[in-house]
DNA sequence: GCTATCAGGCTACCT
DNA sequence: ACAGGTAGCCTGATAGCG
């Protein structure tokens, strides 16, 4: 690697210091920089170490200004005195040196390959409990180093210490000293791993690369001096190509969905404890750790090319997300055109961001989500764009340096003036209820030329995936997505962000909707009536004699006809054989004999197996046309094992941050958990859970004889009824004629 | 005391 | 704290009924 594998920033003596690990050794340094925010005015701030006026281009008007510069001891210090009117104040130390200075981490390059410790271990659980405590041994512990050689040690049946188990492995792991940690839900394995050493009273500094014990801080904050954690489980938690693809975040759905061969049920804990010391816990543990290889080798290509690619420490490119991926990746442009963010985007365009507006009530308008014909429709297509917001960005060269907001109108129609210079945009907007005005000058504009070379990289990617079927190439070109669209159209439009710009987030969308419509047009007009249902950038539709390159051809000269510049949007077509459409972004698609279900009242992970497969059987039978009434009667009867009535809900907050705790079900559901299982309330915990006669009760504590029956009766009706709907005449009104 | 309706809170999903 | 957008389910308040 060309960065450093760790840089821990500490206080030593009142001064900022890094701590940077690189090739086994610890070095510690000066901080190049002290904290620093700007202001547009003087204050009287003590405890600023230096106080300096600099020049520079203010973001919001792009013009020459003065600053004042105040400069801290520590960060501790700057947080204290951030205020009203201080600019850049949250950005984070680390990333502040890589912006400034972008080399900075290049100078201690780790060159040594990066050693890898893969690792998942075994529980005792008492009998009669769920879950084990730091009380329970470990069984059984698997682990490998970059050769992939998997061994396990393992506890015989009656033996009740761990303590020579660990000791085995921590001597491998002493001479070995992995760089890297790689686990599965760190917050299990890691923390037990160091709970049964200190029980043990065995040193855990033997973790580290220093005599410094690990510290255990909140859930994800573990540290181990001299070794970064890799939690695969983190990156499989945001990885929104999962979603509606597995039912729960576990190393067995994920692994499964990235192609690991064979498909092991999870073991009970009950089986857990009869097989200790037994070739089948051994196996099972082995097992695991082949998964958390399989999970691995998706997510980790990205993480070390975002370490070298951006000149970040290996440990900041794990803990990587797209806010501070914008952050440097226009920071850097900033700092080239000495540009400061005179305040958050919140307080740059306070016109847009703190008007009055209803609680959920969004700060701009978005995309066109619409659906205009609902019931079966044969043959089906989709027209979509690819990549169309970050495509926008780039092709209308919208961009901090390009980009600026002339005046608000009253609302009106899309317009586009030309200039000698520069273009105007006329973009309505019905959240604002204003026309923005925006002047784009035509000299080229750093983000959208960034923007430009991710969704080039991400062409190639996709190409890759598209030739070998490989699910890592998706991963690779799902990632240069991401920095595309969240990292540089998402902070656009976010209120907090430092470098966020909203008209340009405003522009995109505004554009964005000209195109769908576009496609709406030309859809409609080679075949009256055809479109079906559109949702951002992509259009369904049915038309009995229109070619793909019928579609193609128009839209390339429509699109030519309305804007007046070259542009780098292109549409693909795709085709199914039937479609049932029931509602915007929901709906079923039939290709050969797949069905493939979109959205949440067709495929909810928070559904029952009884849903599910209800839902399965009536789209079969709705493209079939076969009699329902049998399916029906068969699901009426509610015949079905406990596990099928289970639904399920996560906890998507801290406890306290629920409004009502005691009518939330999520909540109520974590509070028995608690109590019957031990099981602690955290954010991101899934719960199974029936619909029980006086109250929802989780699975692991309900019979058969608990089940609500009127309760799934009505549930199943409510999806007989949602596939009762038959082809109505389409509703003109809805496309503004 | 029952039913219908509605708003608010929350989760899950789509682009 | 990347954005906006749609939909579903549950809950508690309120209105109407008799």
């Amino acid at each position: 690697m060309d960065v450093p594998l760790i840089v821990d920033p500490i206080v030593k003596y009142g001064k900022e210091k890094f701590r940077i690990w690189y090739n086994g050794q610890v070095k510690e340094v000066d901080c190049p920089l002290k904290p620093y925010f700007y202001s547009d005015r003087k204050l009287g701030i003590e405890t600023a170490v230096k106080a300096t006026k600099v020049k520079g281009i203010a973001l919001s008007d792009y013009m020459e200004k003065t600053f004042y510069k105040y400069e801290f001891q520590t960060r501790d210090d700057l947080k204290k005195a951030k205020g009203e009117h201080t600019f850049e104040d949250n950005v984070p130390f680390i990333l502040r040196h890589r912006i400034d200075i972008p080399k900075v981490f290049r100078r201690y390059p780790h060159k040594n390959p990066i050693k890898f410790l893969f690792l998942d271990i075994e529980q005792f659980t008492k009998e009669g409990e769920m879950f084990p405590t730091y009380d329970d041994r470990i069984t059984a512990i698997s682990w490998c180093g970059n050769n992939r050689n998997i061994m396990c040690g393992y506890l015989k049946k009656d033996t009740m210490s761990d303590r020579k188990l660990l000791d085995k492995f921590l001597q491998w792991y002493e001479d070995y000293q992995p760089d890297v940690i790689v686990c599965y839900n760190k917050s299990y394995d890691i923390v037990t791993l160091l709970k049964r050493c200190q029980k043990n009273r065995i040193d855990t500094a033997r973790f580290a690369k220093s005599n410094q014990k690990p510290y255990i801080g909140g859930k994800a904050d573990i540290h181990i001096d001299g070794v970064v954690i890799y939690d695969a489980f983190e990156s499989a938690q945001a990885d929104q190509s999962l979603t509606g693809n597995v039912v729960n975040r576990g190393l067995k759905e994920v692994s499964n969905w990235f192609g690991f061969k064979e498909k092991r049920k999870p073991l009970t804990p009950q089986e857990m404890t009869k097989f200790i010391g037994t070739r089948k816990l051994v196996e099972y543990n082995k097992d695991d750790v082949r998964r958390l290889l399989t999970v691995f080798d998706v997510y980790w290509t990205n993480i070390e090319f975002n370490a070298n690619d951006l000149s970040i420490p290996l440990s900041e490119a794990i803990y990587m997300n797209i806010t501070d991926l914008g952050l440097i990746v226009e920071g850097d442009a900033f700092r080239e055109r000495n540009i400061i963010a005179d305040g958050a985007n919140e307080d740059r365009f306070p016109e847009i961001f703190k008007r009055k507006k209803g609680k959920e009530e969004p700060n701009y308008q978005g995309a066109i989500v619409d659906i205009y014909r609902t019931g079966v429709f044969e043959p089906v297509f989709k027209a979509d764009y690819s990549s169309m917001y970050p495509t926008i960005m780039a092709s209308f060269n919208l961009s901090p340096d390009t980009t600026s907001l002339l005046h608000y109108a009253p609302l009106s129609d899309f317009k586009i003036e030309e200039e000698k210079d520069s273009f105007i945009y006329h973009i309505p907007d019905k959240a604002l209820q204003k026309t923005m005005v925006i002047k784009v000058s035509k000299q080229p504009g750093f983000a959208a030329e960034i923007v430009q070379r991710f969704l080039d990289e991400r062409a190639e990617y996709k190409k890759a995936w598209k030739q070998t079927g490989n699910k890592k190439f998706k991963a690779l070109s799902d990632n240069r997505k991401v920095k595309a669209n969240g990292g540089m159209y998402g902070i656009q439009g976010s209120a907090k962000h430092a470098f966020g710009f909203a008209p340009i987030a405003i522009a995109v969308t505004g554009i964005g909707r000209q195109c769908a419509q576009l496609l709406m047009d030309v859809l409609n007009e080679l075949s009256s009536n055809s479109v079906i249902e559109t949702d951002t950038d992509g259009v369904y539709y049915t038309a009995e004699n229109v070619s793909e390159e019928q579609v193609i051809k128009r839209f390339q000269k429509r699109l030519e006809e309305k804007f007046p510049k070259k542009l780098k949007l292109s549409i693909d077509v795709d085709s199914y054989d039937k479609g049932y459409f029931y509602k915007a972004k929901n709906y079923v698609l039939k290709k050969g004999d797949k069905l493939i279900f979109h959205g949440g009242a067709m495929k909810a992970s928070s559904k029952n197996d009884l849903s599910r497969n209800l839902i399965y059987d009536l789209a079969e039978a709705k493209f079939s046309e076969e009699d329902t009434k049998p399916i029906i009667r068969r699901y009426k009867r509610l015949e079905f094992p406990l596990e099928d009535f289970a639904m399920s809900k996560r906890m998507g907050m801290h406890w306290k941050q629920y409004k009502r705790p005691e009518s939330t079900i999520v909540c109520r559901l974590a509070k028995d958990a608690e109590e019957f299982m031990g099981r602690k309330p955290e954010i991101g915990n899934q719960y199974h859970y029936i619909k029980a006669l006086h109250d929802f009760k989780l699975l692991e504590v309900s019979t058969k004889q608990d089940i609500d029956r009127k309760y799934y009766e009505k549930q199943i009706d409510k999806i007989v009824k949602m596939f009762d709907i038959e082809p109505a005449a389409p509703s003109l009104k809805k496309w503004g004629i």
